[in-house]
DNA sequence: GATAGTTTCATACATGCGTTTGAAATGCAA
DNA sequence: TTGCATTTCAAACGCATGTATGAAACTATC
């Protein structure tokens, strides 16, 4: 019942759609009002809530439109949550590839080692912890994605091993005399740190009472590709880079 | 209809029965082997699949038992999923502050830092990558629990921030100068790194097409307890537990 | 071996889920 | 306008879930 590839019924649309930056955008939005009203609204839901409990009800009551609106455009519950999550996806690996290629183009091929492990974990961080509402939503559900697991992502996220695997040939670049893998366990151990820290903030503020300050982003980055870093090279990064650092030089 | 204190039928039993130690042991099989069983099967199935995807169906068919019977025994399924979590939350802290105490009594109240953080994430880690399958289920279950989230086990999992806030304060008096803030990014990064490693072992498997060795659980923990000790002191390991990984040798 | 208490069983119930339906509303070209 | 395609809508369908029920099968005590 759900590998039917030919439509009996010509009454969806669902067209595909992908637009070539997320969706956040309001430009055409009176165009199909409907479609982005949902997915703008299940985004939310589901970094808010997780998949488990966020129901079509639940999405169509906040984005006000019919139940029925959400088979209608996106055919499934599942196409809806993989249509979020590629787009997403390619957003987010967008973001990270292009700091990771300014940064290798600022070092005439081999980039600085903190560059690049910023540029993997910057882009994430920056959107779930910083201050802008609606792109917060787009990265935390991303973080939900990578846990939860349900079925439609499992299949699509093969490939950010890939993705993955161009951070560390970058990073074998960089640093061709170090132990490959050493590469892969820092690789990912930044990404083991980025995303607990924005999974679990919470329990991080209550544990230190406030102590530990998630709000200025760029610390905790700053923080995340410092421990990287020693845990590739075993020695404290050289360069402690305070501020904003060379990743911004192409503009 | 959810909030019922009275028992208005007094057929159910479910009584709490809680071990001093997991419920792995069949000492007492044959008395309750319904409730041994049900015990069992469920956190096999939540381990292996998560909790949004197991139902009370899945679980009796392999525990073989009746339907009725996780209502008899547990009362509800949020019961059984709350009982699985004490039971195996006071097991792992117990098992993580013996090795703690060890330590500081080793170091007359002053642990050495590598074996606090050894004590945090070591029990944990050999749970779940270790060989025995049967406690790798218990420690992945509790890995499900801590991100899954469901609302049973939400609410006992507050008590989790006083257990953290125990070896941060025994960090504190391990090394007095250290910022407490540092110490807390540090704890929470260890955390970070172990569950990482088991949540996602596969993607690390894959990414480095089998170069990371994850059967040498010794090594894993070695390696995260060191990167967390950078992450505090900002300096390598001075006395590494173990022979350090082969990285060393490069430079 | 009858009796009372405990545990199991097959079955049914109520509910919420994702999905479908057929018709009504809307947009749009001729 | 008319005609046709697209989109919305209220309502329902089929199904799977957690839970409840009442009777049957045990178990132990007298």
């Amino acid at each position: 019942m759900r590998l039917k590839c030919n439509d009996p019924d010509p009454r969806r649309f669902h067209g595909a759609m992908l637009q070539k930056d997320g969706f956040d955008q309001d430009d055409r939005m009176a165009a199909d009002h409907t479609r982005t009203a949902i997915i703008t609204a299940a985004e939310r839901l589901y970094a808010e809530r997780g998949f488990a409990d966020v129901t079509m009800r639940d999405i169509v009551a906040a984005a006000d439109v019919n139940l029925a609106a959400v088979n209608y455009h996106f055919g499934s519950k599942d196409e809806l949550i993989a249509e979020l999550f590629v787009t997403r996806s390619l957003a987010t690996n967008r973001e990270r590839l292009r700091e990771l290629k300014a940064a290798e183009e600022a070092g005439d091929g081999r980039a600085d080692i903190n560059a690049i492990f910023a540029a993997l974990v910057g882009p994430t961080l920056r959107g779930c912890l910083g201050p802008e509402k609606q792109r917060s939503d787009a990265a935390r559900f991303m973080i939900r994605a990578s846990i939860e697991s349900v079925p439609p992502i499992r299949k699509i996220k093969n490939r950010e091993v890939d993705h993955l695997k161009r951070f560390a040939a970058a990073m074998r670049r960089s640093l061709p005399d170090q132990d490959p893998a050493d590469i892969f366990w820092a690789l990912h151990f930044a990404l083991a740190m980025a995303h607990q820290t924005i999974r679990d903030s919470e329990r991080l503020t209550r544990m230190s009472d406030g102590l530990c300050d998630l709000n200025d982003v760029q610390a905790i980055t700053d923080r995340v590709v410092a421990v990287a870093v020693m845990a590739l090279t075993g020695k404290p990064a050289k360069a402690p880079l305070k501020e904003p650092a060379k990743a911004k030089a192409r503009a």
